[in-house]
DNA sequence: CTCGCGAGTCAAAGCGCTTTGAATCTGCCT
DNA sequence: AGGCAGATTCAAAGCGCTTTGACTCGCGAG
């Protein structure tokens, strides 16, 4: 069924029908309510090719989710995002459409979406520092928002983000504040824009409370599993192990908790963590008090935020780019507490100063 | 740029530059050279909407992903079985959507992605067992692939699917073999057509070894962590707890070692755990022996086989569905062993026959 | 020298929609 | 009765592509 077959079966001519669909203030309601109807009980749909080249109004929405091409991972936070910002294109008449690009791809991609015409913006997923999508995007003229940011951007851009080093600075605060010194950070990959943003945070409250930093306690990579347990018993077995673990991701968490308790270690008693919690649904504890003491923000929650950004981005290109920076909670879990008393004291180092 | 731009650039008529771009046979070779040189020193790339309403040929697959409206979740094995699809489609030339659809929805999404004319053909997710959406999708007459089985079908389908009941069979077997009495399984949503299958395959092992069932050693539900735990936990604390968990997710099954841990009970010698791995990239393991010994089906793949279906069962209609059934591994891993001797002999029951 | 043929190219129609500008139909005022 | 504004409706153009059917051009056969 197409306009055409529908407006004969009306006696009406093309332009009162998709007028009449379209709610048109020129058609009277009576013909309206017709026209509905009898669309409707012809499971009419109007071809979106059709009405996009007829409109030239852009229909979809791309998310383009860089993959490693070593690992071909797909992280399972993204799942959960798109889940947020979906539900925003549906009831705005977009639709989504999912794109991977490798690693060597590039720019290629970026402009095949904007030269179909029918993709009015994009979402950038995983921007590392400096990333050179931007200026790319720019020339491109392609409306987008960034999911997190990039720090040597040279114009302001469209970007949601959690306060990453302020969140990750709380952490470790807190950590100090339960009498932690040696505090190991296991996090993303080096060079994501996130990951340099949470090691500063860090940094900042171990230089605040006078503490050193041991660059042994630092890790970073992708954060799976595997990593969160590999990274985590290195630092263990090593000689001087941490009290305290922060951990970018609830995966790595969980393989650090399963590296603790390998070696006997309860987390909460003998050894802390501090998790980060993206509010995953899968992950998600109703109960009482949570079992890791996390940092949270809500990822489901970003992916809504950064879909109308990018609507109004499509919308009203004129308006200048939006700015949205999502603090994050610290919630407490069972999983931190004091360092144990058993370890050994440190010696005071001789020539400490004052 | 467009063809008409394009083709005036040229001094061409847009139809030998269109023939020329797309390899049409009766084009020189001196000619396409030399418009294909052109095109991409211009970044021509063809609007997607004219071609579609040209060509009438689709140009974009559907996954439509179920949402539970309460949870609002979307599973984590869906970003890997995603992954693997779209790099089928992206070579083949299609695009792909995503779509969700909440329990009320029900026909009207799929319809008017049928009626849209861009969407060549859908993945059904999740099936029920006797789910209704196959008796709709025959009768609109969209191509489509089920992940997974539905049971009541009346007509042959396209379909791929691990074969669940062979698998959780052996995974009993296994734990049977070791000397378990007691197997709880933790499952996936009642009703599920892989949780119903699962089942079946455990109660067969069961059967075969003349071992009762107990129905409060059964339990399913969204398999998140949460769930994993709290169903455990709960088996574990009643009066007779059992010795071996058969679970349907990596993800409950990370909330069921919490359980067991938190009860100080240590997988693989006070307690065994047959986990499902699907190899999500996440959690996979590339060390040694893994953790959980687990059904292991590799999610991906499935994906990549869902989407060769799918495009096949596009292009050429006419050929009889297809089915698929991948063999799951069971791959031995530490978290399981013989039954712990301390737990007390049962008493044998008085009237328990032959 | 003409004709036929294949290779290469072209003009124009058509895909299904929106939108412009004009036409028609009311009812009501003068 | 005539005129006019406002309310409805319409015919036709145009969006950028593919594809049909026709045309042009060389060249070898007759």
């Amino acid at each position: 069924m197409n306009l055409r077959e529908l407006s004969k079966l009306l006696g009406l001519s093309q332009t009162t029908v998709s007028r009449a669909l379209n709610n048109y203030p020129e058609v009277s309601e009576v013909t309206r309510k017709r026209v509905k109807d009898a669309a409707r009980r012809h499971a009419y749909a109007p071809n979106r090719w059709a009405k996009g080249l007829a409109t030239g109004r852009p229909n979809a929405i791309a998310h383009v989710v860089p993959v490693d091409s070593t690992h071909e991972m797909v992280n399972p936070v993204f799942a959960d995002f798109i889940s947020g910002a979906i539900e925003v294109y549906t009831s705005h008449g977009y639709e989504m459409i999912l794109s991977l690009i490798r690693a060597g791809d590039g720019p290629r991609i970026y402009r095949d979406l904007a030269a179909r015409h029918s993709v009015g913006g994009l979402i950038v997923h995983a921007p590392m520092r400096d990333d050179t999508r931007l200026a790319m995007l720019d020339e491109i003229g392609t409306p987008y928002v960034v999911h997190g940011r990039i720090s040597g951007a040279r114009r302001p851009y469209n970007w949601i983000d959690m306060d990453n080093r302020r969140a990750y600075r709380r952490a470790a605060e807190e950590l100090i504040g339960l009498g932690h010194e040696r505090i190991a950070l296991i996090n993303g990959r080096a060079g994501m824009d996130f990951a340099v943003r949470r090691e500063e945070g860090m940094r900042e409250a171990l230089a605040a409370a006078g503490l050193p930093v041991d660059r042994a306690l630092i890790a970073g990579d992708e954060m799976t599993e595997q990593f969160g347990y590999e990274a985590a018993m290195r630092m263990l077995e090593a000689r001087r192990p941490p009290t305290a673990f922060i951990i970018s991701s609830l995966v790595s968490a969980i393989g650090t908790r399963r590296a603790c308790e390998a070696l006997g270690l309860k987390p909460g008693r003998d050894i802390s963590i501090i998790s980060h919690d993206d509010d995953l649904s899968y992950f998600r504890h109703d109960g009482a008090q949570p079992y890791f003491t996390s940092v949270r923000s809500p990822i489901r929650e970003h992916g809504t935020q950064a879909a109308l950004m990018l609507l109004r981005a499509i919308e009203t290109p004129q308006e200048a780019p939006l700015q949205t920076l999502i603090e994050a909670e610290l919630i407490p879990g069972r999983s931190t507490a004091p360092p144990p008393k058993s370890s050994p004291p440190e010696p005071p180092a001789p020539n400490l100063a004052s």
